[in-house]
RNA sequence: GCGGAUGUGGCGGAAUUGGUAGACGCGCUAGAUUUAGGUUCUAGUACUCUUGUAGUGUGAAGGUUCAAGUCCUUUCAUCCGCACCA
């Protein structure tokens, strides 16, 4: 063995020795308690960045400790390898999309193997296989046969660029695509939706058994779904025509002193009067030639138009004028509002704009009457809110009021409670190529017929030609495409969209606990022994769209009796990001490369010698300020990459990646090694490592054996819980130290430091402990060892410090036995000279013994 | 605007949940080893000054308590998410 530590050496001696011995397959032994470990498996984009490294490292370290702690652990990896990229690739480069994916897949692989990840790889899956997407098409019918999945004629989105229609949530707030940026338009088209309102209460309501999951994470959902309660109201047109509104503050409706719609409203035009026909029309086309981005950077200001139209107010048989305005939207509610100027400010700031009726309901409980001066925004104390001026609601509170309108409305039948959501049907067409295509036949008499189970999968054919435009690749497929009506038999056509690539991650959990089964997507005694997953983890991205995804699939297959699990993932970690040092020329708003700044103390930019702006930011191509995991592999080893980045912060936040403290991390292992190898030299072993009873053991034994069991107590707490790794890491480093300071390298004491550190430094590197392990008699796989246990004995004290207050001042310690009780404690430190200095003359009022740790003089 | 978080040395971050603030690491300083550099080892490193048996110190201000980074009130700053959602 060499005397120098050679990581990248021994960690491809290790991998491939556990390769062989099939270490890391996942046990069937049923006796055992069972542990699922999941990072959010990745794109394959063809390279491992820093973030992949940091999940799935702290995955692999949770995985690894649970094993030792008797755990039988399911801790596999797959591909969520359909989408974009790899159309974009066969477009730009002329490479197949299957070829670039499968490409891709082995170099990650490669790389994922040199990590030292103990996945199962026999479970390993890939989206775009047919042995995966079959199922993902029979999981489609399901949705299908429930009744959750139809096809309407819909308003899209449509990107220009990519030809294909987006989700909402593909969207962002300026109106531009997720991935090619362009500006979305707004398209009809028929499409394939999920109905995943029909779980939004479930779903809402579940979030609170995750206590595993962030708050953050919880809210975000909460908000997505964005539950309302409140009241459906039936306002009439004076020609007779009924308008839904929807309210959440259905008390104030006696405020109501105008309606507003939505210009897109299909009532508009039959309300609107010969005089306003011209204004509305002008409006409407004004609304919809408005990109998203121009409706939401006009800092709110009202516009509007009124239709010449009067609605009657069905609780007081007001007569109020109708508007229409493009604050109300189409695609909330009914599209329709009574507006409330005195009680909601976006209604106030239309009725000041347009000089129409304000008239308050809520005062103040101490208001006098005939106290109503003018309001200057809209009153909103609903707390404390007295009705006023609402006929039957008159003297109650608002939470009084919303309750009693409700048996009015239903009383006058002109409305009732109503529960209102803001999710919307999950839109899962896609008119692209590299997806899995949705099983279905159109048939002219028989209508959208699913394909047979036994036709499954429709596989996606390889011969399609690759524009990037006009629509989907798969409709130009003739000799595809035309297939018989599978229930009459008629000349029919397959669906050619295929499906958002969410769908297929909504159930590649489940796949994992039975991932090589060719008759079914998964057994469900297999999933339900597994699920649900005990500790996921990945970014923060995802924190909506794919783990409510998840989460509704679990509902919906749970509810078609596949398994009895109610929510797929039990623990929720998030891990925060890997930032870089960037430079920027404030000046020139340009990046700089780190390695083009010479001096890091005052940084310039070598071209303009201007002073360059110093910040982290997360890592990327165009800031130039990227780490590529495979030079950090090369120089310091997988070990010491992930030592760094679990020690440099804690998992949840984002962490700054800093050469000088990898280098920190590699000179620790380096200390570890020669500790160990200096060991191995005098002939020492850990075979067998039997401790002496605790009164033969000299002082640096007793000190050894203790450090050594505080670290096993305190990272054992650690890892537990929260997964405070970086603590836990620096619980190694201080068993280390105490193990160089050590004077008595010769004893058994000694031999168990070793060892333990060894033991609980091995989910974190683990190839430089199994080098090691063996290196000092260790005979199976250090990876085998249980979780050690604390000695209590080991912890035992004979003297503690004893600090010592004055006035709640610290003054300093002094040592004294450790079993001590409270009187003596007090006596010790009465005749402490530090006691004696301080307190001097002064009288002793009051003494606070804190056993164990202080005493606390009160004087006069 | 609504919601979620976070503020501790030169830096990343600790603090048994009310009990010695700054663990561990990076960086820095000095010394030893080395032909030299690197490595390694030893010691030091919150700040201030009048260098002490000193004072101050966890974004700011107040409060509770024998005792506050930790609890309460007010406030400021930064980050993130959602946003005309009726």
């Amino acid at each position: 063995m060499e005397s120098r530590y050679n990581a990248v050496e021994i960690e491809e001696k290790w991998q491939n020795a556990w390769a062989v011995q099939g270490l890391d397959q996942t046990p069937e032994d049923l006796s055992k308690p069972k542990f699922y470990a999941l990072s959010m498996f990745p794109y394959p984009s063809g390279n491992l960045h820093m973030g992949h490294v940091r999940n799935y490292s702290i995955t692999d370290v949770i995985a690894r400790i649970k094993r030792m702690q008797g755990y039988r652990v399911l801790h596999p990896m797959g591909w969520d390898a359909f989408g974009l990229p790899a159309e974009n690739a066969a477009i730009d480069r002329g490479i197949h999309p299957a070829k670039w994916t499968l490409q891709n897949i082995a170099q990650m692989t490669e790389q994922l193997k040199k990590l030292g990840l103990s996945y199962d790889w026999d479970r390993e899956v890939a989206t775009c296989a047919p042995d995966y997407y079959r199922w993902t098409q029979w999981i489609f019918l399901q949705f299908l046969n429930a009744g959750l999945a139809y096809q309407r004629e819909a308003a899209v989105n449509w990107d220009p660029i990519d030809q294909t229609v987006l989700a909402n949530e593909q969207v962002d707030a300026q109106g531009r695509a997720d991935r090619s940026g362009a500006l979305v338009e707004r398209k009809l088209l028929k499409q394939w939706f999920f109905k995943i309102t029909d779980y939004a209460e479930q779903l809402l309501a579940d979030l609170d058994t995750l206590d595993g999951w962030p708050d953050r994470v919880k809210t975000m959902q909460a908000n997505w779904i964005g539950k309302s309660t409140g009241a459906r109201v039936t306002f009439t047109t004076e020609a007779g025509h009924p308008i839904e509104i929807f309210t959440t503050r259905p008390d104030t409706l006696w405020g109501a002193t105008f309606m507003v719609l939505s210009p897109e409203h299909p009532l508009v035009e039959t309300i609107t009067t010969e005089e306003q026909v011209d204004a509305v029309k002008v409006y409407q086309s004004e609304a919809a030639a408005k990109s998203e981005i121009e409706r939401t950077s006009e800092d709110h200001e009202k516009t509007g138009v009124f239709t010449g139209g009067y609605a009657i107010n069905p609780v007081n048989q007001q007569k109020v004028p109708i508007w229409i305005s493009d604050y109300v939207l189409m695609d909330y509610g009914t599209g329709a509002i009574m507006a409330v100027p005195a009680h909601d400010q976006r209604d106030f700031d239309f009725a000041t704009a347009f000089g129409l009726d304000i008239v308050q309901v809520v005062f103040p409980a101490n208001a006098e009457d005939g106290d109503d001066a003018p309001l200057e925004t809209a009153y909103t104390d609903n707390a404390t809110g007295i009705l006023k001026n609402s006929g039957p609601l008159d003297g109650l509170t608002v939470a009084e009021a919303k309750k009693k309108v409700i048996e009015v409305l239903e009383d006058k039948k002109v409305g009732t409670a109503q529960v209102n959501f803001r999710l919307r049907d999950w839109l899962i067409s896609r008119q692209r190529y590299w997806g899995v295509p949705i099983p279905v036949i159109h048939c002219e008499d028989c209508g959208a017929v699913p394909v047979p189970d036994a036709d499954l999968p429709v596989i996606l054919p390889e011969d399609v030609e690759l524009s990037g435009r006009g629509g989907s690749p798969l409709s130009k497929l003739d000799s595809w495409v035309n297939v018989p009506c599978p229930t009459c038999g008629k000349a029919a056509r397959r669906e050619t969209d295929t499906m958002d690539t969410f769908l297929d991650s909504s159930w590649y959990f489940l796949r994992y606990c039975d991932a090589k089964n060719d008759e079914k997507a998964f057994d469900s005694a297999k999933v339900n022994d597994w699920m649900a997953v005990d500790q996921y983890v990945g970014g923060i991205e995802h924190a909506i769209l794919h783990l409510l995804y998840s989460r509704f699939f679990t509902k919906v297959l749970r509810d078609r009796n596949l398994f009895s699990i109610d929510e797929p993932f039990q623990r929720l970690l998030t891990q925060g990001m890997v930032q870089a040092i960037t430079y920027k020329n404030p000046k020139t708003n340009k990046y700089v490369a780190p390695a083009d700044v010479a001096d890091k103390e005052r940084p310039v930019d070598p071209e303009t010698g201007d002073k360059l702006d110093v910040f982290y930011e997360k890592m990327s191509k165009s800031k130039y300020n990227g780490v590529d995991p495979k030079q950090v592999l090369d120089k310091y080893g997988a070990d010491t990459a992930r030592m760094f980045i679990l020690f440099k912060a804690p998992p949840e936040k984002d962490l700054e990646w800093d050469d000088a403290d990898v280098e920190g991390q590699f000179r620790f292992l380096n200390r570890v090694w020669r500790l160990a190898t200096t060991f191995a030299e005098h002939g020492g072993t850990i075979a067998d490592v039997e401790i002496p009873s605790s009164d033969a053991l000299s002082k640096a034994e007793k000190d050894v054996r203790r450090a050594t069991h505080t670290a096993i107590k305190e990272i054992t707490e650690d890892v537990e819980g929260d997964y405070q790794f970086n603590t836990a890491v620096s619980e190694l480093m201080k068993l280390s130290n105490a193990l160089n300071d050590a004077k008595c390298t010769e004893s058994s004491a000694y031999a168990e430091g070793l060892q333990i550190l060894l033991i609980l430094l091995a989910p974190f590197a683990p190839h430089i402990t199994e080098e090691l392990w063996h290196h000092l008699g260790g005979s199976t796989s250090i990876h085998k060892q249980p979780w050690p246990t604390v000695d209590p004995s080991a912890l035992v004290v004979d003297e503690i410090p004893l600090v010592i207050q004055v006035m709640g001042k610290t003054r300093g310690t002094i040592q004294v036995p450790a079993k001590s009780d409270k009187a003596a404690l007090e006596a010790f430190a009465r005749e402490s000279e530090i006691a004696k200095r301080y307190i001097a003359d002064k009288s002793i009022k009051k003494v606070i013994v804190v056993p164990g740790k202080l005493v606390n003089f009160v004087v006069g």
